[in-house]
DNA sequence: ATTTTGTGAAACCAAAAGGTTTCATATATA
DNA sequence: TATATATGAAACCTTTTGGTTTCACAAAAT
């Protein structure tokens, strides 16, 4: 099975447990009660989530914190950022087109539509 | 069916598609010409693409041109940005503890491990 | 010692994902 | 006009996902 950040990240579940668990780590349990699906299903997005290093579990007595490795979205950040100038260019562009269109019609000033 | 940008970008095929085409709009064929999966996949593909706004189709003729949409990677980046504060102020934390334990380690003098 | 609590694992299920082959159709081209 | 090309759609198939219920078990609390 794939298991990189990306798959990981794809359900919105998922996304919500990393939140929920973004400022401090929280045990099963609470994550799971949180949430309308089961205690299991949870669980399982947490494997998931654990899997591609996005979660790190810390066992303490009977109970396991699961602690969110933010930094891991490193690799989704990277790769949308080798595309980010590029956007950011056609944008520019864009804007450029824009203003040329506004300067234009102040050449020949307003004209009603339609 | 969910179709947003985070479960588009899921897929490696999906990323690949969007790479190909991100310099240059390509039509359906060519894209399809560069995997080694059917062109109706391919075309599967580019669908949940447009559907969720990353790329747009222009017909020319009998041809139909996909371009990357790449500034809808704008909606993962902000998602992603919303916990980059928070990781780099941990990874800070990090870099003081580990000078801290080198300028531990300078009083001391160097020990051998083990 | 018993009972609760926190968690993992197994068995099972329906729906979605990703793929294929085949067929239909509109547009170019020889 | 007949043929080749570009694409969309349908039917079908297998694997993966996301979920459930149930059972097992170790650690805490009574």
């Amino acid at each position: 099975m794939r298991r990189d950040v990306f798959q990981a990240i794809a359900d919105p579940t998922r996304r919500e447990i990393l939140h929920m668990i973004a400022h401090q780590p929280l045990n099963v349990n609470s994550v799971a009660g949180n949430f309308d699906v089961s205690r299991t299903a949870v669980y399982k997005h947490l494997k998931i989530l654990t899997e591609c290093g996005l979660v790190v579990v810390k066992q303490q007595g009977r109970e396991r914190y699961c602690e969110a490795k933010l930094s891991k979205l490193n690799e989704v950040s990277d790769w949308v950022n080798q595309y980010r100038e590029f956007w950011e260019k056609k944008l520019d562009a864009l804007e450029a087109y824009l203003e040329e269109l506004q300067s234009k019609k102040k050449k020949n000033g307003r004209k009603k539509r339609k």
